[in-house]
DNA sequence: CAGTGGATGCTCT
DNA sequence: GAGCATCCACTGT
């Protein structure tokens, strides 16, 4: 087994982090597996929670790196984000798919579904089936429930513009694993 | 396939 | 009261 990642991992710019987050395996309570889709969030960014300043809600974007920001979307669905760069800078990584590779059975169960290429495709998804919610919200990710594994090799990374938001739409901050089958959504063609 | 709309709750204006 | 960093079911080709 690998050393787990430490916290100076995510003390860098969102932007440098957020790249090398593909194929970095990410478990909680043991389930989990390689990260195939992220998005940036920098504090100069009008899409981000943090960019208006610091609320309840986005407390944790404000604190120290290497913990998660975990937040309800749509009234129903859990998204969980990895804190970058320093205290007070409310930078962070969303985390949009990975491909499960651990604890399969759990994930099936909690998603009431089979089909492995949409068990953590799309980041409520990801949420469901690792049994992430709002009690995991400012947990440290060098601890339980949270491992995190460096990746073994160098994957092939393409940047594309994100999803789902209407604010500074344009900004190519999503990277995927190139041609992975676990992503959210397609990469559009150049 | 593409497009549409509902569910649902919380945050911030 | 509006607007979501979403997902699913449904419609129509």
């Amino acid at each position: 087994m690998t050393d787990a990642l430490s916290w100076t991992f995510f003390a860098r710019s969102v932007h440098e982090v957020a790249p090398d987050l593909i194929g970095v395996t990410l478990l909680v309570d043991g389930a989990g597996g390689p990260i195939v889709e992220v998005e940036a969030y920098d504090p100069t960014d009008p899409a981000s929670h943090a960019f208006r300043g610091r609320t309840p809600r986005n407390a944790v974007m404000f604190g120290p790196p290497g913990h998660a920001y975990v937040y309800r979307s749509y009234g129903i669905h859990w998204c969980l984000n990895l804190v970058c760069e320093e205290e007070g800078t409310a930078a962070a990584v969303l985390l949009r798919a990975l491909e499960p590779t651990h604890g399969l059975d759990r994930m099936r169960d909690r998603r009431r579904l089979a089909d492995v290429r949409l068990l953590a495709a799309g980041p409520g998804r990801l949420c469901e089936a690792l049994g992430v919610t709002g009690e995991h919200d400012g947990l440290a990710l060098d601890l339980p429930p949270f491992v995190l594994l460096p990746r073994t090799a160098e994957p092939e990374i393409v940047a594309a513009p994100r999803i789902g938001i209407t604010r500074a739409a344009e900004r190519p901050w999503r990277y995927v694993l190139n041609g992975s089958r676990y992503l959210s959504r397609g990469v559009p063609r150049a």
